[in-house]
DNA sequence: CGCGACTTTGACAGATGTCAAGGCTTGTGG
DNA sequence: CCACAAGCCTTGACATCTGTCAAAGTCGCG
């Protein structure tokens, strides 16, 4: 009998690209192995080869790479629903580590039955791309987050992203999930230290905008939350990800940022 | 007749993915218009919707993400022979812009006749999916790059990184590649301001590291920009990506950072 | 030759990192 | 129920890195 977390997978992918009722049941009877990580625990390490992909049941997964010296960047946190290494199934060797943020409870899925449902059903293996491809739109929008916007800004995209992930639309005042994760793991995940993640939360919580405590995020003021983080949703691959947000008027930019940096044509004639 | 670039476009598909001589001749088929983009022009905009991919027979393409007031961060910079925006195909609508850096000549190849090449041939499909995988590698390095490396790092590691791509083998002491690309786009490409990014080339020249100017890059001292980048070219999806290159020890970590930030168990154990 | 774009430099400002100390929470064991 | 310890959070003072602004220099092209 198939794992409750396989069948809503198949659901999401079957919605999102159009599967037959066949194509998806090839997903749901996909073999699998359940494991638990303990928090903290780095369970695929750069290089390693794999030859099993990673369902989340339930918990958090940071993917991130780490220099020499343990300096860690967290490049995609991975919530449950989500495959979290599916394109390991092209490059078997791990091109990023993986690490639980919290206990964690997955579905291992071999390569094998991927790679032989992908070659039986063209539209599954489309499926499996474009998976593997919206992620890949996450983590260059981290990359945006991480290089052109300030500590706040960062926090408050990262709020808004997940907000939107979590539920699959449009998140909105009083908005609130779990993320018992510690502030080291946000510093790895923002590029921060943890001493500036901790005053860049307070400073969050006193313009009552978001509150992030005890494992839970709030979010107070979602129009504000949008303006500081600039968040537009439009590379998540959701069905809502085209609701225009605007950022309100009360977070001005830098004028001398369009003479110095917008050499090209503007996007947004 | 088939194109020159998609030739060896081919050819270099078929050698990582093992594709039969069927397989590789539908590649070298594959319809193409060619077309070319002047310096700074951003052919594809956030959220346009595409039917073609670009192979860039010369020239750079940035893939980057813009806020509203223009500031820009490149995710990705590409090089000749490669797919600018392969993952359209799965996800149409654009979730980066694309912006020619030079002068850039590319062929335009309709989304359809990948579709059915794909669809046809499931190693083809795969070929693709691994060929954007590879592509998500190196931006995952980018938000590392970007989120926890100096700037010194930063242009060291872009430098080396972009030299192997080049030459598609590891790179060494003389190599020199022609880059014809403004402190700007620099600028855009680390999350640094163009100011600070002439201080970085400096820095780098005056340690007899490697030199930036005149539109080429020119490396003086291969094992001093590695260590400096901390790279290590396992992220290349490349035959030669893992002969394996340590950092030579002049170039010491704070070792508080150790304590402070690697809680988790050590990778290179 | 002269213009425009790009590069280079210096002085100063602001953001984030570093270090160190103390407070709070949570879970454990008596 | 209390005491304790470990890990995490919070705060302040100071250092360092990068951004900002402004001016001058250089290069390439018409």
């Amino acid at each position: 009998m198939p794992q409750q977390a396989l069948i809503t997978f198949a659901r999401r992918l079957a919605t999102q690209n159009d599967l037959s009722e066949v194509e998806q049941n090839a997903l749901r009877n996909l073999p699998s192995y359940p494991a638990q990580i303990k928090a903290n625990q780095d369970f695929v390490r750069l290089g390693d080869r794999v030859d099993t992909a990673c369902l989340i049941v339930d918990g958090f997964v940071g993917r991130f790479r780490q220099s020499y010296q343990g300096l860690r960047q967290i490049v995609l946190i991975q919530i449950p629903g989500e495959i979290v290494n599916l394109s390991s199934v092209v490059l078997p060797r791990a091109c990023s580590a993986l690490q639980a943020l919290t206990v964690t409870n997955i579905l291992k899925i071999p390569h094998h039955a991927l790679r032989a449902v992908a070659e039986r059903y063209p539209n599954v293996a489309q499926a499996f791309w474009r998976e593997s491809a919206a992620n890949a739109s996450i983590v260059a929008e981290t990359a945006f987050n991480l290089g052109r916007r300030r500590s706040v800004s960062r926090l408050a995209h990262l709020i808004a992203e997940l907000a939107c992930r979590h539920e699959r639309k449009i998140a909105g005042d009083g908005t609130q999930f779990s993320f018992p994760v510690t502030q080291a793991h946000l510093a790895d995940a923002l590029g921060l230290t943890p001493v500036h993640i901790n005053r860049t939360i307070r400073e969050l919580r006193e313009r009552k905008v978001a509150t992030v405590a005890r494992g839970f995020v709030e979010i107070l003021d979602w129009q504000a939350l949008v303006s500081i983080a600039e968040f537009s949703p439009a590379y998540l691959d959701m069905p809502s990800a085209h609701r225009c947000i605007k950022p309100s008027p009360d977070f001005p930019p830098s004028p001398s940022a369009v003479v110095e940096l917008g050499r090209a044509q503007p996007l947004c004639g």
